[in-house]
DNA sequence: ATGGTTGGGGGCCAA
């Protein structure tokens, strides 16, 4: 069985329902993983999705911030989310898809500008969070699949300038070191540098703040697929919809899909 | 060294 599922934090649902729609116009995923929905449950677009096609529906949304919504096909079963740093934020959403997998909808915090625990308590509650996650990781059982906005870029290659963003929120060594140890907690497969090995240039957000995004290509890549090593041989493909950045008013990130055949 | 842009929600904050 064919299965597609795509990632993409939107940065906001309902002012980009144009993009969402011609997103999945061309590309179809059987399931689509989506962050910063920025909408209470309540007043996710459900309906829409439903007339599209996309049937089932695991949401954890909170007013104006955050917010992951996992949107289907087929049938999810045991929906259910963790309240990561006992903060009520809506920041995760797992469902069961498919042959008994887990999939997991994450969307971590970013941790502000300052990379300095003292200083920032966004940076720290970024640490937490991610020390909460190999904690988590290193218990997982069965076939599982991780996706979203992590908001680390661990390799040299996953941003623009390594050196010049060794002290940037997002690429520092004690992100990327606890980036580094969530993939080796469950021995995850990281499906984008599978296909795309270092040293290549891969990135999934570009800063609305560039004169020119294309032409400069500053960018990162934060959002991620992942899967547990049992599912390697399911694994076809992968690919960043590069595109959708430059649909018109874009959210900063660009969707990524991954291809399996179950 | 700085500022650049966007969305939500309500008169700035988070990204």
């Amino acid at each position: 069985m064919a299965l597609r599922l795509a990632t993409w934090n939107i940065n906001s649902v309902r002012i980009r329902l144009d993009l969402v729609d011609r997103f999945l116009d061309e590309y179809a995923p059987d399931i689509l993983c989506l962050q910063e929905i920025k909408a209470e449950t309540a007043s996710f677009p459900d309906a829409w999705f439903t007339e599209r096609g996309y049937t089932h529906t695991a949401i954890r949304g909170q007013k104006g911030y955050h917010g992951v919504a996992t949107l289907s096909r087929h049938p999810l079963d045991a929906s259910g989310s963790i309240d990561w740093c006992k903060k009520g934020d809506a920041r995760h959403v797992e469902a069961g898809i498919a042959g008994g997998i887990r999939l997991h909808n994450f969307y971590v915090p970013a941790g502000g500008d300052v990379p300095d625990v003292e200083a920032n308590e966004k940076f720290a509650h970024k640490l937490d969070f991610l020390d909460e996650m190999i904690a988590w990781s290193g218990a997982l059982a069965g076939p599982t699949i991780l996706v979203g906005d992590l908001n680390v870029a661990p390799y040299e290659s996953d941003v623009w300038s390594h050196k010049q963003l060794l002290n940037v929120v997002s690429h520092t060594p004690v992100e990327t070191d606890r980036l580094k140890a969530l993939l080796a907690s469950h021995d995850w497969i990281d499906v984008m540098r599978h296909f795309v090995p270092e040293p290549e240039r891969l990135f999934s957000w570009w800063s609305y703040r560039a004169r020119d995004w294309r032409a400069s290509d500053r960018g990162r890549r934060l959002d991620h697929i992942w899967i547990s090593p049992t599912l390697a041989p399911a694994l076809k493909s992968m690919r960043v919809i590069e595109d959708a950045r430059g649909w018109e008013k874009p959210s900063d990130h660009a969707p990524v899909i991954a291809d399996f055949d179950l």
